[in-house]
DNA sequence: AGCGTCTCCTGCAAGC
DNA sequence: TGCTTGCAGGAGACGC
């Protein structure tokens, strides 16, 4: 699923291909992928428009309009699909012969790029301005900006109760990061997920702030060797089991202790951790 | 205010 | 082999 590094990746090789071109047209093939917006909402929006900027926050894309921006937001199987124009979209978009599913797209000048989900769980939204977008305007700090310092995060942790990993997956604190980097971060930290956010001593806070950064950055590299291939339907991201210390290894030997990896239940998604050297 | 719980949706694995 | 069943998972809505 993507998450931080894997959306950043998407956005840098995105930049090239649309920063300043203008949407002729907008394809809502599937209207689900924009709920609860309407269609018209985006094609009213977006129509007519030109790309001045891609941005990232958090798990979210932004293009920003000339005026006003649609946020893309792949959730858990969304991707990006790149077409050389028109023609190729309309021929190729959900049909039986050499079909790619989309669910919305955006015809440019130059080529075409469509949104797809086939589990239907991605979206694609439209908004006149960042505030009006409730998940936008909740984010807390992203992990990969400079804000993200360790007495920042000492802050928040002090303030929550909860146990470490839900702390991570809460994006109203730091934004960006998902199951799998949130298990792999307390795994470098070397700190239990079931622990309590405010519990962390200065030291603990310090191990857990330089592991999200290493381990985003790490991640990073990888999306971006090779680069993502939005004209090929089937790409995904290579390699990052290699960079996995926890995430998936349920019963492996830990790489540090070589314990075996536990898998538990967390508000009721998977963490994987090692029981001998996360304390 | 903040936390827990339910829901969305469908590909895929497991089971028969 | 082919069908059915159940599960995973990010974020928003809702309720306490
Ligand atoms: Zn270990």
């Amino acid at each position: 699923m993507p998450e931080l590094p894997e959306v950043e990746a998407v956005v840098r090789t995105l930049r090239p291909l649309v920063e300043g071109q203008l949407i002729h047209c907008v394809h809502v093939f599937h209207p689900i992928a924009l709920k609860p917006q309407p269609t018209s909402r985006l094609v009213e929006l977006a129509t007519d428009r030109c790309i001045q900027r891609v941005d990232r926050k958090g798990k979210y894309v932004l293009l920003r309009l000339d005026r006003g921006l649609v946020t893309l937001h792949f959730r858990l199987d969304g991707q990006l699909v790149w077409f050389t124009g028109a023609a190729e979209l309309l021929g190729r978009a959900n049909a039986r012969k050499n079909g790619v599913h989309v669910d919305v797209a955006f015809e440019f000048g130059k080529g075409a790029l469509g949104f797809a989900d086939r589990r239907h769980f991605g979206r694609v939204h439209a908004w006149e301005s960042p505030n009006d977008s409730s998940g936008l305007a909740s984010l807390g700090i992203d992990a990969l900006s400079t804000d993200f310092t360790v007495a920042r995060l000492r802050e928040l942790l002090a303030e929550s109760v909860r146990p470490l990993k839900d702390f991570l997956l809460d994006q109203t604190r730091v934004a960006g990061l998902g199951n799998m980097y949130s298990c792999e971060s307390l795994w470098h930290a070397r700190l239990d997920p079931r622990r309590h956010a405010k519990s962390l001593k200065p030291e603990e806070v310090r191990r857990l702030h330089k592991a999200i950064v290493s381990v985003l950055a790490r991640a990073l590299e990888c999306c971006l060797h090779p680069a993502p291939d939005f004209r090929d339907s089937q790409w995904w991201f290579q390699g990052l089991e290699k960079i996995l210390r926890a995430y998936g290894r349920e019963g492996e030997p830990c790489r540090r202790c070589g314990a075996a990896i536990q898998r538990i239940e967390q508000s009721g998604r998977s963490t994987y951790w090692c029981r001998r050297c996360q304390k």
